[in-house]
DNA sequence: TTATTCATGTAATGGGTTACATGATTAG
DNA sequence: CTAATCATGTAACCCATTACATGAATAA
């Protein structure tokens, strides 16, 4: 069954879009905007990506265009052959495990390459906007959990972003202490 | 001071490069092992990338060639000015937070596109594997723990790896418990 | 009516991957 | 002597980013 190209690539942009498509409906323009604000720690991509992959994905019978809007608007849906695809993709094709992360790389070289009190001040930087972002998070959380259970969806997803937020948190601590111990 | 382009474009691969270096001088060779042993959950990279990096680093006096081995073997340290340029990046310049990781990608695809049971049986395979990477990896650092200090620069980095592999296992297991919930 | 947001795209450029090429050195 | 590993690269292709273009709808 399928496969997205003639050659096995990967072509993992086109699966995070069958993924988004996959909880609901959208545009190339609302999709652009999900992987700006809810996925820029996942998969990051934009506009002018988008609009080649959606054209490929229809002309595939992945997806379809199941409503036209005002200006010009395209909404698409999956089809079953492109939930077929997602499935699997997901349960029977082995992920790529390998990630580019700046984030991770910087926190990576950071002890290797400055001195404490550069180190110190960079870590001490990158604390701060991990926990003003786990601190949004947790409060999204805890909001809307009066209203969806802990099993919906959305919310394992949050709890994934929590988590690695988390990590990083509890690493910018433990490495201040040890390059404290240092000194 | 500097910048790596005329155009004030990020480059991280050419940070990447002099971080390793500022470890410890290498070849591109050893540096490609570097990225596929090391680094390859932080930042990918390989051998027909390195090449051309390490030329231009050299060109712009960033780094220069230390030692020439058998086989054409050119092993390269940094220079005072690359050691310079990764400071002012790492200290200076604002890091892109964005991401790219097809396994963030598939954890937060799993419970809207799958059935409960494929979830499951996803989630538990997931699992196995950052398990395995984690034993491996903590083991590895208690045993280094009896001849470099926790505040050693390889333990801290190393730290990181175990962190990030501990949010995806507790993200595993409390995922594995919310979808039971919903049965 | 003017600015902003919505919405879709193209073109040029740059970065990354795969496949291939070449040959030296070392281990068995 | 043969196979594996070390070591450096090139060429072609694909993917991603930036800058730009266009115009419709809505809010002030």
């Amino acid at each position: 069954m399928s496969g997205l190209a003639k050659t096995e690539v990967d072509l993992s942009l086109q699966h995070a879009v069958l993924g988004l498509l996959s909880v609901a409906p959208a545009s190339g323009y609302e999709l652009a905007k999900h992987f700006e604000q809810t996925l820029p720690r996942v998969w990051h991509a934009q506009n002018p990506q988008l609009y080649p992959v959606l054209s490929k994905l229809a002309a595939s019978g992945k997806i379809e265009v199941s409503a036209q809007g005002p200006r010009n608007r395209s909404t698409y849906a999956l089809t079953p052959a492109g939930r077929g695809e997602l499935r699997h993709w997901l349960v029977e094709v082995e992920p790529d495990r390998t990630m580019r992360s700046e984030v991770y790389l910087r926190a990576f070289l950071l002890t290797f390459a400055l001195s404490a009190k550069d180190a110190l001040e960079v870590l001490d930087r990158e604390a701060k906007v991990w926990q003003r972002e786990r601190d949004g998070l947790a409060s999204f959380i805890a909001e809307s959990e009066q209203f969806v259970a802990p099993h919906d969806s959305h919310m394992i997803a949050y709890d994934l972003t929590l988590r690695l937020a988390d990590a990083m948190l509890g690493w910018c601590d433990e490495t201040r202490r040890r390059i404290e111990a240092r000194l």
